[in-house]
RNA sequence: GCGCGGGUGGCGGAAUUGGUAGACGCGCCAGACUAAGGAUCUGGUGUCCAUUGCGGACGUGGGGGUUCGACUCCCCCCUCGCGCACCA
């Protein structure tokens, strides 16, 4: 089988520049301590979300951002600006370490080959990164700056009043003791419930429970002792400060919808005796409080629980523990509970209320307990009509509609004090009676938990801490010591210890006679919080990044000029970063406030998917089933029916089965995974390049067609023939088309092409920018020659997408200099202004004649030819013309009638 | 249920202060060149009517409104996708 001829000799000269790039240094960036940096010229941060090096190596939604980062570059580069494009691998995590267990390799070795790999790939691709600057994760002199990053969190404290981090010293100077002062820490050791996984033998965060429940593991709540992150301390300011960032508007109200800020107050009941606090959304709603509510896990629980009580209680405590959060959400709408006997005085009226025990009350939110208003509260109505409690009406309706279950804000009524009052005013006036008789106060609340830090894995940071044997104390382990490793170890497998796999290197535990290490280690979050400074002084040994380097590249009020990468990092990494980001400049490590200025989040590729859809007479669909690769088109059953295609679906003549092709995320399971290597070898990288940039606007879910690929390659080979033609050997060569004439209208479609690809490239629309590309690649084909001068506009102008094939060109034509080190063309205004434009006629808002006029006439004479056309007049004719609209250079609308 | 984002030809998508709806590409149809064309080039392609002339009617999920004029602004509804989900 003979290959098939290439339109185009990519897989020639693609190659063939990527290795010219790389032995010339082409897209080196020099920074500040550099002998080359040129401090005067602008600085562009462009970043990519640097991917975790997989087994399976890329696919096509890697390169999507990549690209439209790499375009960004080029251009910011040809206009003048110093440009930080870097990548690097965020290669610590629980898949390494899995397959590492799986096939009995080292995790180091299996990183280093998928990273080997994923490079390889990227350099395919052509993109213009400075491999100098490659960051990796987890090489020891990365691992270093972690870990200090790390002893920064545990050696500070968030000051309340001046709401900003501030060294630990401080409150060692105030004299406050050990215990005090490690209660204050930003890292701290907490034991509390927590999501423990047995067969991956480490604990998880809220926030990856799902991701690996997914993929088939079992998590379970167990109270553990763990290193946690006050992250919430950082609340308030991580919604404060995320509102002047220039991020799309979900991503926003993701991490604020998790942070999850409620206003309220905090209510105090007595219950014989003990003081339970509750928190409420609606204070305004206390009169109506008719019973109230604790979490199975409460404290104070078994202290209240009556003797007659205490049978049913226990056991339904001990239902609940079995239940999975999974039972206790999703599928247990239905509410339960149980009576404790106890009873509550209602602060308010001192009237007595029954306390309760409901799963539906979570103890790790608010206080653990709650007062129920089945009034005005969904869940508590549905709670008290099922156990038959008492429901009072505290708010009148806006409007006609039913009291009963009724929560938005109203009138109160049947409230002492309230009565009459709006729902806004009645919950301040009852925090202000609240506060006066100390029996509660004004509070708001985050859903937000600390950040559980620890895992139980061997492939992770070490945490650099030592335990006193003695007085049970935790110390950081000296600076000098620094970056320290896990040990190595021929079986790293989890055991099932809460304590990891690292207590099993029981020489390196034990570090002293008075100390021994801390053998948790960090979460793979930990690296990816703060990489994208390391790449801007990624060889410092000195500091995690110099001052200069910081300065420069960094800015005053956010890091990176511009993020691009996926949604799913909305609330994890882009949550913990900017976290990370706050206390280093709280510390006075960093002018920024916060990392990312401008975020861009990629669309899904999504890949073709087919199923069989059997529908019955009234056309449900009865059965749906996938289609397997290789499978056949129809089941054997109906084989042998007749069958008609319209479009790309098959019909079963008289049947019910259909062929349907939908559109599904890429899984091997449905085998529609494209492989970016497959389609650099039939098309070349360049086209992939522009067909990732050309599918759709960037932010938008679109699926992958292979078709559109093909399309854009004949793009390209178009503006490869503008140059070249075959001669009688299938030899290409210099067509002659390119030359040194002039060519008004070349000139004028090659301008307006150079404005409309950098408006677009300015806003991210690279599909706009490439088909006003075709469009001027259109009009050369059908010119008889082309302009050089023009033509070499246009080449720089395509450079950004395709840079392999213009910079082929490029040199081919006699240039010497590489396109990519060429400047931006200038914009001629002069050539955009037209002599004659195009006015557009309407009649009562119908488009009725097109005129060809001066480009200066006046708006009278304009009304006069308009009015004076032969298809205006038809449409006119018997009418009285009532009004005539006048818009200079665009239209004219006659109003008759 | 709450939050966010969508709905435009057969398909992906254009239309950035309200002013020619459907750019560009795919697919499809016809023609040219050819021994041949899955290469390339040219023309056509929203729907319906007329097509012996021009042309005409309808058309951006549905309904209403504002306006000389609405894919675009306002109100109501339908629908799809994503995220959160007993958070008091």
């Amino acid at each position: 089988m003979s290959e098939k001829r290439k339109p185009y000799p990519f897989d020639q000269f693609e190659p063939k520049w990527q290795s010219h790039w790389a032995a010339q240094q082409t897209y080196r960036t020099a920074g500040p301590g550099d002998t080359d940096f040129d401090a005067s010229k602008p600085k562009y941060f462009i970043l990519d979300m640097f991917p975790y090096p997989s087994g399976a190596g890329l696919h096509v939604g890697h390169p999507e951002g990549y690209t439209a980062t790499d375009i960004v570059g080029r251009y910011k580069r040809m206009n003048g600006f110093n440009v930080l494009h870097p990548m690097g691998w965020d290669a610590f995590g629980l898949p390494a370490e899995q397959y590492a267990i799986k096939t009995g390799q080292h995790p180091r070795i299996t990183t280093e080959a998928n990273i080997n790999n994923f490079r390889a790939q990227l350099q395919r691709l052509g993109f213009a990164y400075d491999w100098d600057r490659e960051v990796n994760t987890t090489d020891p002199g990365y691992v270093r700056w972690t870990q200090w990053i790390f002893l920064q969190l545990y050696n500070s404290y968030y000051c309340e009043s001046d709401q900003k981090a501030k060294p630990i010293s401080e409150l060692e100077e105030k004299g406050l003791s050990r215990e005090e002062i490690d209660a204050q820490r930003l890292a701290f050791i907490n034991e509390a419930p927590v999501n423990w996984s047995p067969d991956l033998g480490t604990v998880l965060a809220n926030e990856e429970v799902e991701e690996w429940k997914a993929k088939g593991h079992t998590v379970e709540r167990r109270p553990l002792r763990q290193w946690m992150l006050r992250i919430t301390k950082y609340a308030q300011r991580l919604i404060d400060e995320l509102e002047p960032l220039d991020w799309p508007e979900s991503i926003k109200a993701l991490q604020r919808n998790w942070i999850g800020r409620s206003e309220g107050a905090e209510v105090k009941f007595d219950v014989q005796g003990n003081e339970i606090t509750v928190f409420t959304t609606r204070p305004d709603t206390l009169f109506g409080a008719t019973y109230m509510v604790l979490a199975p896990e409460h404290p104070l629980v078994a202290e209240i629980t009556s003797s007659e009580q205490k049978a049913a209680v226990d056991s339904y405590i001990d239902a609940c523990a079995s239940k999975s959060d999974l039972e206790r959400g999703d599928l247990n709408k239905d509410k339960s509970g149980v009576f404790t006997g106890a009873m509550a005085i209602n602060p308010v009226n001192g009237e007595e209320i029954p306390v309760w025990i409901a799963d539906y009350v979570m103890m790790g939110y608010g206080t653990g307990a709650i007062m129920a208003v089945p009034g005005h509260d969904e869940r508590d109505f549905e709670f008290a009509q099922k156990f038959d409690l008492p429901i009072l009406q505290v708010v009148q309706p806006k409007g006609d509609a039913d009291w009963q279950g009724y929560t938005n804000p109203g009138t109160a009524v049947n409230s002492g004090f309230l009565d009459g009052l709006s729902t806004a005013k009645a919950k301040a006036e009852m925090i202000d009676w609240l506060e006066k008789h100390e029996k509660g106060s004004r509070q708001i609340n985050y859903k937000l938990r600390d950040w559980l830090f620890s895992r139980q894995r061997y492939w992770g940071e070490p945490f650099p801490l030592l335990w006193d044997k003695e007085t049970g104390a935790h110390a950081p382990v000296p600076d000098c010591e620094l970056p320290l490793l896990q040990p190595e170890m021929e079986d790293f497998k989890p055991t099932g210890d809460p304590r990891g796999p690292l207590v099993k290197a029981t020489d390196w535990i034990d570090y002293s006679e008075q100390y021994t290490r801390e053998t948790n280690t960090m979460p793979q979050w930990a690296g990816s919080c703060w990489y994208y400074m390391r790449y801007c002084d990624p060889q410092n040994a000195d500091r995690f990044i110099s001052k200069e380097a910081e300065q420069y590249w960094g800015g005053e009020d956010a890091f990176v000029d511009l993020y691009v990468g996926g949604t799913e990092h909305a609330v994890l990494h882009l949550l913990y970063a900017r976290f990370w980001h706050k206390v280093l400049h709280d510390l006075g490590h960093l002018d920024s406030k916060e990392p990312f200025k401008k975020l861009i989040n990629q669309g899904l590729i999504l890949g073709t998917a087919e199923y069989f859809l059997y529908k019955d007479s009234s056309g449900n669909i009865i059965q749906f089933t996938e289609r397997k690769s290789g499978e056949e088109y129809f089941p054997v059953k109906i084989e042998t029916a007749q069958v008609e295609q319209r479009g790309k679906d098959y019909y079963q003549k008289g049947t019910d089965l259909r062929l349907e092709e939908l559109n599904r995320k890429m899984s091997k399971g449905f085998g529609n995974v494209v492989n970016p290597d497959d389609v650099v070898d039939s098309y070349g990288a360049d086209s992939l390049r522009l067909y990732e940039m050309f599918m759709g606007p960037l932010e938008q879910v679109k699926p992958w067609q292979m078709k559109g690929v093909e399309g854009v390659h004949r793009f390209l080979a178009k503006v490869w023939r503008l140059a070249f033609t075959e001669n009688q050997e299938s030899q290409w060569e210099l067509s002659g088309k390119i030359s040194q004439e002039e060519n008004q209208e070349l000139a004028k479609i090659t301008h307006q092409t150079i404005k409309k690809v950098q408006e677009a490239i300015e806003s991210l629309r690279f599909n706009t920018a490439i088909s006003s590309m075709m469009e001027c690649t259109n009009a050369y084909t059908a010119a008889q020659n082309i302009p050089q001068d023009l033509f070499l506009i246009f080449l720089k102008l395509l450079n950004p997408f395709a840079p392999h094939l213009t910079e082929e060109i490029n040199s081919a034509l006699g240039e010497s200099e590489l396109l990519s080190e060429q400047s931006w063309p200038v914009l001629d205004e002069s050539l955009l202004v037209e002599s004659e434009i195009q006015i557009v006629v309407q009649v009562n808002g119908k488009l009725r004649a097109k005129l060809q006029v001066a480009a200066d006439i006046s708006k009278e004479d304009l009304e006069k030819v308009a009015l004076a056309d032969s298809n205006v007049t038809t449409h006119t004719d018997g009418k009285t013309v009532r009004k005539v609209i006048v818009i200079p250079g665009k239209l004219v609308n006659i109003v008759a009638n």
